[in-house]
RNA sequence: GGGGCCGUGGGGUAGCUUGGUAUCCUUGCUGGUUUGGGACCGGCCGACCGCAGUUCAAAUCUGCGCGGCCCCA
């Protein structure tokens, strides 16, 4: 039972694969999913990573409540219009209905800020930067996939409060840095960088950074953001103080977060026909050992691979030496589930101090020496990682297009690939956009140059446009 | 917002037109022989989305509901 095939028809390959490499489970309600040991291991690898970059950054952890009360979300007005329609609310407790109604938080901003506005009564409390790991809800109306646009999800938040907007403005840049690490070095997956258009940023920011990139069915997807909100918050909630001078201020904020989205993309970009591909840096196990067993032979070979798992601990090794399957079997075992690295050792090997190692991403097959093996892993590891991610940079390049007209636009972007286009910034030029191709505004830079390719007038943006999630 | 398609064991399916014992693959459990690329033989567990109607009899026909998918705006 070979995989459906992943470049002819995408979506039903991913939905296959995720099941056959055990990473889900469906929950009982539409459009939440049951995050199983072999995904949630990843989610823990990336958790792991930032948090020790957060932390190392002067970033602290924090709990704040999952219920929302109203009238703390209506504060600041965009955002509450961005979000409302997505809100899932508490209106009961028991029998009884409550009083006020409460959100479920769909991001914390409002409920973090109305503490933040009690903390901060001095510059010397600035900066004040706390993130959180937690579940959130947005109840979408689009059909739900599992990781990539779920009802609820889990996440990362990082929101921080800062004297001047110079630091705010900085620390945005510094964690989208971070990010862009988290996604290339450790999940090797390339991405672009830009700001949102003001449609597409956040409700309540002044300006958006998200990282996109592309997914094989040529959609582009937004991998992770980090706003600057400005005083947007710090008004309505009143984060004010005293400053060196005795003046009373308002603080500049921002906000910034990392979901479980990415591991939708990164099982979608790396996966093959064989299963997944996880990146070696990310995969929580690196390596596993196939014990190739003979009637009458199998203690020798059980005794080498044991060796073997012992001496290899540091990749955590998984041993499979589960009675009654084939190797055969299990090579695709392992394969589906993306394992970098696979030893296969039998008896003549055994006899020859040797193991046979299998790379994942390209299938290719080796003998070496037990005596080089560590140093051949270690190398192999690395040279993965960057296979992987030279593979994957090579085709988000491919992919994306420079464009001098809407036509052109059009063209390039039903072609499954991104449209890089000179842009006046109008958000009545992007709905024609939307309109007339079906690409939606993805992210862009700032330029001083160039016209725009729809109405001529001298552009704001040079522009990514596509097909997105 | 408009239109179309579909709900059958854990997963994938046949059966529905023409109402009558629910098919096959796979997973799982189990016993044995195996094991260098998805082994084989035997045994077992497991399903017609819900409600109402028509009928001697409904997975099949009708209505409503719930759920899923696709296309267009």
């Amino acid at each position: 039972m070979a995989l459906k095939n992943k470049k002819s028809n995408f979506s039903e390959w991913y939905t296959e694969v995720i099941q056959k490499a055990d990473l889900i489970d469906y929950g009982p309600v539409s459009g939440t999913m049951i995050m199983k040991p072999n995904s949630y291991s990843v989610w823990e690898s990336i958790q792991n990573y930032l948090d020790s970059r957060f932390k190392r950054d002067g970033v602290k952890n924090a709990y704040f409540p999952m219920f929302i009360p109203e009238k703390l979300l209506k504060k600041e007005s965009k955002h509450v219009a961005g979000f409302a329609p997505e809100v899932a609310w508490v209106t009961h407790a028991g029998k009884t209905k409550l009083k006020e109604r409460l959100a479920i938080r769909p991001t914390s901003e409002t409920i973090m800020y109305d503490a933040y506005s009690k903390w901060i009564r001095s510059w010397k409390d600035l900066p004040l930067r706390l993130n959180q790991w937690v579940n959130v809800v947005r109840w979408e109306f689009k059909h739900p996939t599992p990781f990539l646009r779920t009802r609820e999800f889990l996440w990362q938040e990082g929101h921080s409060v800062f004297a001047t907007k110079e630091e705010a403005d900085r620390e945005v840049a510094k964690m989208s840095k971070i990010y862009r690490d988290t996604y290339e070095k450790l999940m090797a997956i390339p991405v672009f960088e830009g700001l949102k258009s003001e449609k597409e940023r956040f409700a309540g920011a002044d300006y958006s950074i998200s990282l996109e990139t592309i997914m094989p069915d040529g959609k582009a997807i937004q991998s992770c953001t980090a706003h600057h909100l400005g005083q947007n918050f710090s008004k309505p909630f009143k984060i004010n103080f005293l400053d060196k001078n005795e003046k009373r201020v308002y603080g500049w904020q921002n906000s910034w977060g990392f979901s479980t989205r990415s591991l939708g993309v990164m099982f979608a970009i790396h996966g093959d026909d064989k299963g997944l591909v996880i990146p070696p840096r990310i995969a929580p196990n690196k390596v596993v050992i196939v014990p190739i067993l003979f009637k009458g032979k199998e203690e020798p070979v059980l005794k080498a691979a044991n060796a073997l798992k012992k001496s290899l601990n540091k990749y955590s090794v998984i041993l499979d030496d589960r009675k009654g399957y084939s190797a055969g079997r299990k090579f695709n075992d392992w394969e589906v589930r993306g394992i970098p690295l696979r030893i296969e050792i039998g008896p003549r090997d055994v006899q020859n101090k040797s193991v046979v190692l299998v790379r994942r991403d390209t299938g290719v097959k080796i003998t070496v020496k037990i005596s080089k093996l560590d140093t051949t892993i270690l190398s192999l590891l690395k040279e993965i990682h960057s296979n992987m991610y030279d593979r994957a940079k090579k085709k988000l390049t491919n992919s994306i297009v420079n464009v001098s007209s809407l036509s052109e636009l059009k063209k390039v972007v039903s072609e499954g690939k991104i449209a890089r286009a000179y842009w006046c910034g109008s958000s009545k030029v992007e709905d024609e956009i939307k309109k007339k191709t079906g690409a939606k505004s993805l992210n862009g830079e700032f330029v001083k140059t160039g016209k725009c390719i729809v109405n001529g007038k001298p552009a704001t943006y040079r522009h990514y446009f596509g097909k997105s999630y």
